[in-house]
RNA sequence: GGUGGGAUGGCCGAGAGGCGAGGCAACGGCCUGCAAAGCCGUGUACACGGGUUCGAAUCCCGUUCCCACCUCCA
């Protein structure tokens, strides 16, 4: 079975057709830069994309991934002006604080992750487009979109127009509008405000265009996904599917939607006060650790943070690196293998990653079994299954990325060296010892390894040792 | 009021008409000089009440509770 991937404007499980043989165009809503991230923002907007770009990858298509960074709005004009620094700034802040905790959870850098700010013409002709079309009206210097001339509004998300709670976020906002639902294209400045000259005065674009814009700039009028957290699918992505509807683009082809992280059974956000930052967790876990945490949970189901669940998980990692790591310390370096049609099964079938991750678990127990009967054979294939299918996910602990968990058994770097060389030696002086009954000895050499975090394994075919997490 | 998601063993979390995903914890065993790690074994889990069916955690009807979205949201 191809790729299946769940299609929120069907509400249906689909087959995966890329509209180019080979190719899949991928835009997905990355951060409005208004705050530092939590983890919920690195699991729906990093994390479950990263993941799919590399499946998609390793199916053999070519991915563009676009991740957009909106970096112009009311809340980051606000949160600027409360802090006293240029809207600019704050936006640059945040945006690297996003950057480095996509980083440090291992997420690849998308193709290109484009910003508001830097397409203001692109914005423009779509709104003239708009405009032109009779879809959207300027209004003392705004611009709203006529959310009853696209016939098809309401679709994406469910909602009908005239069933909708009618409030307006901003009272200041939308005296212009022809109806309430209506939403703005292109915002007036008031006194004070950053602007751009436009055909409608100086402004700043709404929250919404910027994305139909990069994505037509970046993928063209039709691409493949567009993605990002559950509770965008209304209002901003209907929003942009009605912009870009509302031109003749033909824009996405399957929407997908990440679903949240919870506390206490409720959504992560600033303002309940309940978020998580990345730097808080990776004082408890590592960084590869709680990158498991987040993808073991399927994407289309919550996960209720719990520091017990987070180090449930971070154990269930350690037992798959420990095998990798007996596994290279008896029969040597470990490669990159096939993965199992299980695991490939459970990945096409909407990315179903908890039960490829049952295939890796399955994987190390068999080669456990293997190790301890010394079938090296069997055991250094498991390992390699492991260590691909590990890669897909983004958790091969042997990649560079996770470099700060040395892996000196690998005997890769001069240091590793060194340390293999102590250690040996060290192990060589135990079994003496242990050949000579002298156990108080031998265990006085397993102690002091252990003092020094390293753990020391006994086996038949002799001992081995690896760093304890 | 409208729309959508959910309730699974001690905990986390898949699955979606028959054969007990997987992890964590616990208990017993094997291995071990002793450990650790590993392996083997141990659970009558599917919110509640009805129904359909040879068979329901899974389908249908009803009920309870939880969560989200309805112009700030990953």
């Amino acid at each position: 079975m191809a790729l299946h991937l769940y299609d929120t404007a069907t509400r249906s499980v689909r087959p995966f057709v890329p509209l180019v043989p080979g190719e899949v165009s991928l835009y997905h809503c990355g951060a409005t830069v208004q705050a530092e991230p939590h983890i919920g923002h690195l699991r729906g907007a990093g994390i479950v994309y990263d993941v799919l770009r590399r499946w998609l990858e390793h199916s053999g298509y070519r991915v563009t991934q676009v991740r957009n960074v909106t970096d112009i709005d009311d809340k980051i004009l606000a949160k600027a002006a409360a802090a006293d620094r240029p809207w600019w700034a704050w936006a640059a802040v945040n945006e690297r604080a996003f950057a480095d905790a996509y980083a440090a959870l291992g997420c690849l850098p998308p193709t290109i992750e484009p910003r508001a700010t830097g397409h203001i013409p692109q914005i423009h002709q779509l709104i003239t487009e708009l405009i032109g079309v009779g879809k959207a009206y300027a209004a003392a210097g705004d611009v709203y979109f006529a959310v009853r001339e696209q016939p098809d509004y309401g679709s994406l998300s469910g909602q009908r127009i005239d069933e909708m709670e009618q409030g307006e976020a901003d009272p200041s906002a939308g005296k212009g509008k022809r109806d309430p639902a209506d939403f703005t294209l292109w915002k007036g400045a008031k006194p004070g405000e950053p602007f751009w000259d436009s055909p409608w005065g100086p402004g700043r674009p709404g929250w919404h265009i910027e994305c139909s814009a990069m994505a037509r700039t970046y993928l063209g009028d039709e691409f493949d996904i567009h993605g990002g957290g559950l509770d965008l699918v209304f209002p901003h992505h209907e929003n942009e599917a009605a912009q870009s509807h509302g031109v003749g683009m033909g824009f996405a082809r399957y929407w997908m939607h990440s679903y949240w992280v919870t506390t206490s059974g409720e959504k992560m956000s600033k303002s309940l006060g309940n978020t998580l930052a990345v730097p808080v967790l990776l004082e408890q876990v590592r960084a590869i650790e709680l990158r498991y945490y987040l993808v073991s949970v399927h994407y289309r189901s919550s996960i209720e943070y719990s520091a017990g669940a987070l180090e449930d998980a971070a154990k269930a990692l350690r037992r798959i690196e420990s095998f990798l790591q007996r596994t290279a310390a008896r029969y040597g370096k470990v490669e990159i293998g096939e993965l199992p049609a299980d695991f490939v099964a459970a990945m096409d079938d909407d990315l179903g990653v908890p039960r490829a991750l049952a295939v890796v678990h399955d994987h190390v127990r068999s080669g456990n079994s293997a190790a301890d009967a010394d079938q090296q054979e069997v055991a250094v294939s498991a390992a390699a299954a492991v260590r691909g299918m590990l890669a897909v996910l983004g958790l091969d602990p042997l990649d560079a990325m996770w470099a700060t968990g040395s892996t000196p058994s690998q005997g890769t770097t001069a240091l590793a060296e060194a340390l293999d060389s102590l250690i040996s030696g060290m192990l060589e002086e135990r079994q003496q010892a242990r050949a000579a009954k002298d156990f108080a000895a031998a265990d006085r050499i397993r102690d002091r390894l252990s003092t020094a975090g390293i753990q020391v394994e006994d086996a038949s075919s002799g001992s081995t040792w690896l760093i304890e997490r």
